[in-house]
DNA sequence: AGCACGCCGACT
DNA sequence: GTCGGCGTGCTC
């Protein structure tokens, strides 16, 4: 919420002696006074005067410029109250403009802001600021974008090559786009300030383009899904109960299960429609990876005016999009993890698709779980809230079996089709090349010939973008690391650079060791950019093309290469998560994963349910047709209970056996876990701090039982962008299961709270239900 | 988070 | 002598 416009030289002395002059002589005097929550860490919202002029205009929800210190900040109103509450008039500044005539949040959105500040530690202004789009965020909004475009040739790369890695970083995409770019888009996505983007411009490489973008980029995708005239028996069930709570008017959530091609998405559609039918609007939140054109243009074909919110819009599409929906011109939303939180007044019904997807939780304040606040939502407006996915995440799992959630099952494909076997290899019985498991089994390799010679398609799943991601030296053994990150390299032969998963920053591969200066440095392991080379020396006349978001720069590439795919003018599909989800091509009979071992190894007690998912997701690509599909998994730990769980297409006996497992050890669902990572760039002050926070938190758990503080400990990037990291996490017996933790909680998060105020460094961030432990 | 204020080291 | 480093404290 950056203001701009802040008077340059004014001082914060010099504001306030001019405030204190004017006041009681000149200045019409306060009709009432506002609190203000700002977005910033601040864990206080601000009282200031409102005067007459803009009384009106003031209410709790609405958007205003304040003075604070020495700048301008652009603060939501969440109360208003007739007196300053015993704060010194003349600490007293007033509201500087209401841009808004009407509250752009509503009461039930402050209320929800409220439990978001409080169950995600946050300051209440910073879980707020989520519910508006970033051009509301801002004072003035912006009736055009600023887009920046390469005007160079690409042989102007290398110049930048090694002087300028960050420009050079930037110019690429921007040349690999071949378009223009939002300049705050293109900039997020090379991990850069738009400082970069201007010097690009400066030297004449590229240029900026003012434009009015305010049509909808996806807004010409609408794709019939022919509406079924007759509903599977278990379609119909789910339907009767969601359509009978939504009559009621009663919060219900559900955990609508089954497996790809089970008509999910069919309930979801006609559940919106029973909501429209009553008069009430509904939202639908999926991946972000699944917003495709597609998937959009089921709900456009069978509801016609659909708002969408999604990351690829620009700024004053989504600020558009947003306030369409606020004015109730759309009554049904679908978009990315975000749109949980659209403006849709007399909400019925809210979808969210893939519930265990760990890209709905945000990894910045506020770090919510968009699954969770859409139930809290749901609760709040008294609607359904529908839950859907093959693999559960665990939590609500378990939910549904307590009886929390209803339970809706969708047991059958329909069209009867059954889900293909799963064959799994074990890589420890392949023979070696150069002393290591080869990437592709011998199985997998006559599968594929077998697929290619019988006209039918593959898709090759690894879950790893890049050629190689490790590069060592034979000589003194050290790897080639990140010096920001610490994490290992990845060489990425197309570009010829080795680049940083973590920070996205690259350099050209050292020829020589740097450690040791001995001259070769050896490569291991394996990336999608080499499952598909390796491909083509495998089977030289199969027409392969390489999904991941090295090679989809662009929406259109994606798109163009499904096309071409579902025209058979591919035989093959590499790629990485983007290739697991969704796609629905009845000719793909084989689908290989080539290391399925990768997200077990993860240092995270969700590595086995991880794992499930992923593997029950690719292989639900397999045998969608007519003829069968065959699923070919390559293991390194082929007797892992995940792995055989998975071959089996086993949900239930995996998810028992988890559970089983988290209960012992008090994970979630049965425990509740609090994570609290310190940064600085000194390592001394973030271990120090880390340390001295633990046992001050020790201190106010006292020895609660079922308690536990886990750490502190480096955490498993211990370097990221220069700084280091180490973490802590707190650990809670479920309420329901433990005495005393249900006391204990509140009173480690109000030390937790103390502690952070009292601290500027180490840099510390709470983060409340943690998905990711790196 | 900014940002101003304030107190100690290497420069014209 | 001063410019500038970043610790500390405040913002209605």
């Amino acid at each position: 919420m950056a203001a701009r416009g802040a008077p340059k030289a004014e001082t914060a002395a010099f504001a306030f002696a001019q405030d204190e002059a004017s006041a009681p002589a000149q200045t019409p005097p306060a009709v009432v006074y506002a609190e203000v929550a700002l977005n910033k860490p601040i864990p206080q919202e601000y009282t200031y005067a409102v005067r007459a002029e803009h009384a009106a205009r003031v209410q709790p929800g609405s958007r205003v410029i304040v003075p604070f210190g020495s700048r301008r900040e652009l603060g939501v109103v969440v109360a208003l109250r007739p007196d300053a509450g015993g704060l010194e008039a003349r600490r007293v500044r007033a509201v500087l403009d209401a841009p808004d005539a009407v509250p752009l949040l509503d009461e039930q959105a402050l209320q929800l802001g409220r439990w978001m500040a409080g169950y995600y530690a946050c300051a209440l202004g910073e879980a707020l600021a989520a519910f508006l789009p970033a051009a509301l965020k801002r004072e003035g909004a912006a009736r055009q974008t600023t887009l920046i475009r390469a005007v160079c040739e690409r042989g102007a790369l290398q110049e930048l090559e090694s002087s300028h890695p960050k420009h050079h970083r930037l110019l690429r995409l921007l040349l690999d786009v071949g378009d223009a770019l939002e300049i705050r888009e293109a900039s997020r996505r090379a991990n850069l300030s738009t400082a970069f983007a201007k010097t690009l411009v400066q030297k004449g490489l590229c240029v900026l383009e003012k434009v009015a973008v305010e049509t909808d980029l996806l807004q010409t995708a609408t794709s019939e899904r022919a509406k079924p005239a007759q509903l599977s028996v278990d379609q119909q069930k789910a339907l009767t109960a969601i359509e009978a709570a939504l009559h009621a008017r009663q919060f219900q959530p559900y955990l609508l299960q089954g497996v790809t091609g089970s008509g999910k998405t069919e309930v979801y559609l006609r559940a919106i429609e029973a909501a429209l039918a009553v008069g009430r609007g509904a939202i639908a939140i999926v991946p972000e990876i699944a917003l495709t054109p597609q998937t959009v243009g089921w709900f456009r074909g069978r509801f016609g005016e659909v708002a969408v919110l999604h990351s690829g819009m620009t700024e004053a599409q989504r600020r558009d999009m947003w306030l369409r929906v606020k004015q109730g011109r759309a009554r049904v939303v679908v978009g990315a993890r975000s749109a949980v939180f659209a403006p849709v007044a007399d909400l019925g019904v809210v979808v969210v698709d893939e519930e265990h997807e760990p890209s709905y939780k945000q990894g910045e304040t506020p770090r919510y779980h968009a699954r969770d606040v859409a139930v809290v939502r749901a609760r709040d407006a008294h609607a359904v809230c529908i839950l859907g996915s093959a693999t559960p995440a665990l939590e609500t799992w378990h939910n549904a079996r307590e009886g929390r959630y209803g339970l809706l099952k969708l047991a059958t494909r329909v069209g009867g089709a059954a889900l293909p076997p799963v064959e799994v290899v074990d890589l420890r019985n392949e023979p070696r090349v150069d002393g290591r498991p080869a990437l592709y089994s011998k199985k997998l390799v006559y599968a594929l010939q077998d697929t290619l010679k019988k006209g039918e398609q593959a898709i090759l799943f690894i879950n790893r973008r890049g050629w190689s991601p490790t590069m060592w030296c034979q000589a003194c053994g050290e790897t080639l690391r990140c010096k920001q990150c610490d994490s290992a390299l990845v060489l990425h032969r197309r570009i010829g650079r080795a680049v940083c998963h973590s920070c996205c920053e690259e350099i050209t591969p050292p020829t020589a060791c740097p450690a040791c200066t001995a001259p070769k440095l050896r490569i291991f392991g394996a990336g999608a950019e080499r499952v598909e080379s390796e491909l083509q020396m495998l089977a030289p006349e199969a027409r392969v093309a390489r999904m991941d978001s090295d090679t989809m720069v662009r929406r259109e590439d994606y798109e163009r290469v499904l096309e071409r795919f579902g025209k058979r003018e591919l035989d093959v599909l590499v790629g990485t998560q983007m290739i697991a989800k969704g796609l629905d091509f009845p000719l793909v009979t084989l689908v290989g994963v080539l290391d399925a071992d990768a997200a077990l190894h993860m240092p995270d007690f969700r590595a086995a349910e991880r794992t499930f998912q992923l593997l029950a997701q690719v292989a639900g690509r397999a045998g969608r047709g007519t003829r069968a599909g065959r699923i070919i998994v390559q293991s390194s730990m082929p007797e892992a209970p995940v792995i055989r769980a998975a071959a089996k297409h086993d949900y239930e006996s995996f998810a028992q056996a988890e559970a089983k497992l988290r209960m012992e050890l008090g994970y979630p669902p049965y425990g509740k876990l609090v994570r609290v990572i310190f940064e600085d760039e000194d390592a001394e002050i973030a271990r120090q701090g880390a340390a001295e926070c633990a046992l001050v938190l020790q201190r106010a758990a006292g020895n609660a039982p079922d308690l536990v503080l886990l750490g502190p400990g480096e955490a498993p990037i211990a370097l990221l962008r220069g700084r280091h990291r180490h973490h802590l996490m707190v650990k809670a017996r479920s309420a329901v299961h433990a005495r005393g933790a249900g006391e204990a909680l509140p009173r480690v998060r109000a030390a937790l709270r103390q502690w952070i105020a009292d601290h500027a460094r180490p840099h510390a961030t709470v983060d409340v239900d943690p998905v990711s432990m790196l």
